[in-house]
DNA sequence: TGTACATCAGTGAACGCGCGTTCACTGATGTAC
DNA sequence: TGTACATCAGTGAACGCGCGTTCACTGATGTAC
């Protein structure tokens, strides 16, 4: 019983030409797995191949080895996180609304995504592997935040300094702040924007409340 | 060839009455791979047993089984962790000078041994597993964290404020500093006692320097 | 001082399992004539 | 309209491996008489 287990649902075979549909599918189903367990070098060809209720060589159609297999799905949510950040920031009204929302859209995804998280950002594999961090995406993706940092510098509603100092310090603190949220789930967190409220007060001196408060009037 | 390898060192067995030994080199081989691996999951009986020269079952003459092995591997890195910052802040001559000095070791610490700190703080098995987060050696550590905050508040030289909520910010962000630069080493990060300057300053608002500087002049 | 026996610290072989990967194959769907 | 053939999307069996764990054993060292 080597292949597809006796019971399993077996997955309906693609339409001729649309053999590509599987490796969506084969994607999903280890983003799946991802998700339960968090760990990539536990993730394995053949429970991926179960999950997508498919035999285990068929992923060799589409991936050349279980280490393209993963990348593709660090793609995929690589992208994903990206987007959440991105429209989270497009819906803000001003600077400081902006960067309170995408550092709040970094963290939610991060705790409704522990496994993606994890992979991506908490061991060596995802970040370090080849490229300089410039050309990485989560290095672009650091940009945009010293870009946030520096217009709510400009916008004079946080301290003056160095944006990218800055940055540094409030990405580190928000990876703290997930990756330590899934680790100790039992330790009496506050709630989630309270705590980013307090880094960004603090690491770059954002002012407290929205612009709506009037706490920062809006100059002509 | 299920046994030790040909050609493997084989440890010396010990004297009558000292079997107990073997139990402290299984433990020091388990950290050695950890060191190496950074990875709980993969740490494997066999291989512990092949690092400290031995036999596979014999592990079995001191650990019921894997888990106990891998409990008592925490047990004793914790241990290390725990004094390592005790003996920090013992040394210091003052209480921001003990904060600064616990930060630091806590980051050193985790940094020169990030295969035990992942193992420690890296995934939900090491805090969560089953007692409550004030039972637990971490929770003990936090609390040192929180005394010392409070000390440099009454002490004058720290923004007035919840010391709980400060030292959960700081701990947050020591858990950033640390598991993200184990994570992208080729982030272009400043030197490790300027970051952890910026993070006390930000966010229990310690003053920068020292007491010999001048700047928080000693009163009588 | 000699010898039978108990204890202690391990060992080697084997078990059943899941893994990544390779190989030859199958069977439905399309295309050429 | 019928039929031979090609293509496409997979499958089942097998490989060699390392794993956690169990089992019966070995052989050096101590102890009782």
């Amino acid at each position: 019983m080597t292949g597809i287990e006796r019971g399993a649902r077996r997955r309906p075979r693609s339409p001729q030409g649309e053999g590509g549909r599987l490796r969506a599918e084969l994607i999903a189903a280890a983003d799946r797995i991802l998700e339960r367990t968090g760990d990539e070098e536990g993730l394995s060809l053949r429970a991926v191949a179960r999950e997508a209720g498919v035999a285990a060589p068929s992923i060799y159609l589409h991936f050349a080895d279980k280490r393209a297999l993963v990348w593709a799905v660090l793609e995929a949510r690589f992208a994903e996180l990206a987007a959440a950040v991105t429209d989270a920031v497009a819906a803000a009204p001003d600077p400081a609304g902006e960067l309170r929302a995408g550092c709040l859209a970094y963290c939610r995804f991060a705790l409704d995504h522990p496994g993606a998280y994890r992979v991506l950002f908490g061991n060596r594999t995802a970040l370090t592997d080849d490229t300089a961090f410039e050309q990485s995406p989560g290095g672009n993706a650091f940009f945009i935040l010293v870009d946030g940092i520096r217009a709510c510098m400009d916008a004079g509603v946080a301290r003056p300094g160095d944006p990218l100092r800055a940055a540094t310090n409030v990405w580190t603190a928000l990876h703290g702040i997930v990756s330590l949220r899934s680790a100790a789930p039992s330790f009496p967190w506050p709630p989630l924007p309270e705590q980013i409220e307090d880094i960004l007060a603090g690491l770059v001196g954002l002012r407290s409340g929205t612009a709506a408060d009037g706490d920062v009037p809006a100059a002509g």
